[in-house]
DNA sequence: AAATTTGTGTACCGTACGGTACGGTTCGGA
DNA sequence: TCCGAACCGTACCGTACGGTACACAAATTT
């Protein structure tokens, strides 16, 4: 994760503001995200977009990253952790995942990576994923991976563990959303799915109250 | 759900295949489907599908309706069941639902609803979530109150439940093959997932010893 | 058998959109 | 003050595609 900084910077300002712009397109859904309107809402050319970013699918692929490289949250430090240090900090992975998959940018973001997955071209496919699922995997399994070593949880595999998690937070949400469906998702809502999720995370991987791990959990 | 059957005789025999050229155009992800590709492989002429089906969005949504309608799985009869039996029967509906969500003709349908949800028109998104999520949780559900009834699962609200299950089944397989991820689904991998996931929601909503079910649970 | 219907295949039209060219303007450096 | 680079705004081009028109064949009706 070397590059963790690299979209910050690879952009001057004036780049950012036109890639705000196109997140701005792509979240308001009511007119289609063509190269034009994207110049007109930017005040700038289509030959200078075409200057910076190649090609519409270069202008998309810059836009994804550059929404992820704001969005990466604090990471955890979770050494010495007791049981409800724990599940607050799951608590909090939770109502932080919930958050993104329900906010209209990274529905719009998904879409997009979903429609260019469909038409053979699979890079921002697979931007998207790197992003979303597979970075809030990678920030959350050391915090999963700590509660065992704390005795606090019991799992044989940390990417099972990790997906259970995942199901019982997002469970059916992001593809509802994705596809139209209205689905309320207030910020309380959230909070008690957030504590649901855990709490059950806790019901299925929860260690014995002896501190060392059980053997043969799935 | 008074009309399953409508869009298994609402065409003729010469429209269904049609409506099947359209499914192989979808699954087939190389060239777009257009109007004229179809027409092509369905060896019939766009007047002809312009008049049946009125424009490429209703030709569209035929497509969808027509798929869901020989997707319709036999419901399970569940009366007098036992433990065996309901873990039988909801590990049947987690390998259904996995090999559903894992199938080409899934993925496809549900990457044009998405696209469309993305442009305003919402109702392929609606149609498509109308017969994948909610016709799986309509007919779950009554396997689940059976459940219940017969003091072998304990719940207080069916659609959380039931919302618990499909988190615990689907986890991260929907978005990560919408999105362009290789995910080999192999039919032991299915299984292997589906058991698990009975597993688990048995050790969630799983009635204790006593027949009568404990309150309190989530 | 003539007429009507139904459907095929092809040609055509209008528009939307990705991408390019170009004149005009601003701005920093010599 | 002059020059060149960067950039804006607009006009333009080519193509893809949804939708329509039309000529012709097959089938069905009368």
């Amino acid at each position: 994760m070397g590059e963790a900084a690299t979209a910050m910077d690879e952009w001057t300002e004036r780049q950012k503001d036109v890639l705000d712009a196109v997140l701005d397109l792509l979240v308001t859904g009511g007119d289609a995200v063509t190269t034009a309107a994207i110049a007109r809402k930017a005040n700038c050319s289509k030959e200078t977009l075409y200057k910076w970013f190649g090609d519409r699918d270069g202008l998309l692929a810059a836009t994804v990253r550059w929404q992820a490289s704001r969005v990466r949250a604090g990471n955890f430090d979770a050494q010495h952790l007791d049981a409800s240090q724990l599940r607050e900090s799951l608590e909090a992975f939770a109502v932080n995942w919930l958050s993104v998959i329900s906010s209209r940018t990274s529905i719009a973001l998904n879409r997009v990576g979903i429609s260019h997955a469909g038409s053979g071209k699979s890079g921002l496919g697979r931007m998207v994923l790197a992003n979303g699922r597979f970075a809030i995997g990678e920030r959350l399994k050391p915090l999963l991976e700590a509660g065992r070593a704390n005795g606090l949880l019991a799992f044989d595999d940390t990417e099972t563990a990790f997906r259970t998690f995942f199901g019982l937070v997002g469970r059916d949400v992001q593809i509802r959303l994705l596809l139209g469906d209205r689905l309320e998702t207030t910020e309380a809502e959230i909070a008690r799915d957030a504590a649901r999720a855990t709490q059950q995370f806790f019901a299925l991987y929860g260690a014995p109250q002896t501190q060392k791990p059980l053997q043969g959990r799935i």
